[in-house]
DNA sequence: TGTTTATAGTGCGATATCGTACTAAATGGA
DNA sequence: TCCATTTAGTACGATATCGCACTATAAACA
């Protein structure tokens, strides 16, 4: 019997599930606090993204890219426009598509709110140092591919 | 100078919780389509979290327990009401106060959904083995514990 | 004991998110 | 080239979540 055909203890990836969901309320709960009124971690999420090397990005990637639904991107890119924070452009390789594009301001927006973090950060540091974070996030990463993978795969 | 106060490099915390936001999309979208038709990710969880000894709980330990308003969780229970899946009664101890009762429906309920959940957990552990993230876990665990202390102290 | 303050739960309005359905453009095949 | 299918984005309605304000009860305390 090949090792891939044995059961295992799922317990461990419903633990790790549960501890993600609290993990990210809170954090989403710790950025949100630190963000001006009226703008939430969803609109940082994106400008931060296209900040690091994916601007230009469309729509649709982004949406993929966070994992949610195609209406919620195009409403949470409308909050984002309305704030000056992006510009959509037409897409010249596609007729159907756009491109987004941050702007002055909004890399303003997202650099202000990473270092309204730190202070925070600094103190997580205090008794959870970063390298210890370190020692698990590569693991971590692997895992959200591999399920990311499976994801795409239920279609 | 003292260790902790040297700067420490955050980027850490950073990737940290925004793979954390990912995997807790693609989980909440892999439970929620194994969940019967109305019935969401929040309606597991405190089924879940009832069956895991915490029957008899609070609505607002329970709010706790998820990092969600407390109006979140009066209306996640009424879901929970609406389909026998839970009894609030009143607390003997504080007249301000209910508990939270699973009902043998909801135990059901909850034990379906594991069930559900299990050949895509087996697929997973194909290709991650649930012992690499028994790895991690505690070190997630452990910064769950400490930024969910520092929430607190955030008052 | 009476009064002030804090806490548990809910009603209500605002809005973020989602699923469905639609339009326009691209793609693939006859 | 024409038509069927797929894909990108949006409009719309449903609902999950949140913040604020309110009521009832408990706790603190003069």
């Amino acid at each position: 019997m090949p090792d891939d055909t044995l059961s295992h203890d799922l317990t461990p990836y419903f633990s790790m599930f549960v501890e993600v969901g609290i993990i990210n309320q809170i954090g989403s709960a710790f950025l949100e606090a630190r963000l001006p009124k009226g703008l939430l971690v969803s609109h940082f999420g994106v400008t931060s993204h296209l900040s690091r090397g994916f601007d230009g990005a469309t729509p649709l990637e982004l949406a993929r890219a966070f994992q949610v639904a195609k209406t919620t991107m195009t409403h949470t890119l409308g909050g984002l426009e309305k704030h000056g924070f992006v510009e959509l452009r037409p897409n010249p390789d596609d007729g159907r598509s756009k491109r987004v594009w941050l702007t002055p301001a909004g890399r303003e927006f997202r650099d202000d709110a990473v270092r309204q973090l730190e202070p925070l950060f600094q103190k997580i540091a205090e008794r959870f140092p970063p390298d210890q974070v370190s020692a698990f996030l590569p693991g971590v990463s692997e895992f959200r591919a591999v399920i990311d993978q499976l994801r795409d795969e239920e279609k």
